[in-house]
DNA sequence: CTACCGATATTCT
DNA sequence: GAATATCGGTAGA
């Protein structure tokens, strides 16, 4: 069974290999959300239609509406019942680039799949892939034997609940990471003690 | 580079 | 009615 911590799952997609059709992202930034006891979580308040997938089996996507016009792709982790999933924020295109800039428009490459709703939009995910099996055929998710970069954790973008949490993992110098936006509604940082 | 702003579906008050 | 796991445009340092 599965006793890994949510974090450690979010840990282990980095450098992770997503392939939706020809198009594959290596992701290079994650955000773990805990299930019913993390307060920034969609299942944190109980299954809602938007959210009941993550209360599901693992090892499927959780595909979102974000603020009623982007896209936003997790991988359900844990075990079922449990309704943590790993939010991904950004990634780097290895395959079909072309085909990606053509989902994206005029950005340059590094920034092809930069921002979860962006990486979603270059793989060509949406709703309908909202519980779609990361064994395929449609969708395809490989993670790394071994993982050669150093990792980096800090706060959660764009949460106002357990704002200072850090459960936010990137890859240490990646070019492709977002940039860290707190939330205009956050309570003010904690201070370092 | 940073800061602000508006678009707008789902969910909660 | 208000908040939200966002983004691209515009303005300014």
């Amino acid at each position: 069974m599965d006793t890994l911590t949510v974090e450690t799952h979010a840990r282990r997609l980095l450098g992770a290999m997503l392939t939706h059709g020809d198009v594959t992202v290596r992701i290079t930034e994650v955000e773990a959300y805990g299930g019913t006891d993390d307060p920034a979580s969609h299942a944190f308040r109980g299954p809602t239609p938007r959210s009941a997938i993550m209360f599901g089996p693992p090892e499927v996507l959780y595909v979102y509406l974000s603020y009623g016009m982007h896209y936003c792709a997790n991988v359900v982790v844990g075990r079922e019942g449990d309704a943590s999933a790993v939010l991904l924020r950004a990634g780097e295109v290895v395959r079909e680039v072309d085909v990606a800039r053509s989902r994206r428009g005029q950005v340059p490459d590094v920034r092809l799949a930069r921002g979860p709703a962006n990486l979603t939009q270059a793989l060509g995910l949406a709703l309908a892939h909202n519980g779609s099996s990361l064994t395929g055929p449609e969708v395809v998710l490989r993670r790394p034997d071994v993982l050669a970069e150093a990792i980096s954790a800090g706060p959660r973008v764009g949460v106002s609940q357990a704002a200072d949490v850090p459960w936010r993992f990137w890859l240490t110098g990646d070019p492709t990471v977002s940039a860290y936006r707190r939330s205009p509604r956050a309570a003010a940082p904690e201070p370092l003690g």
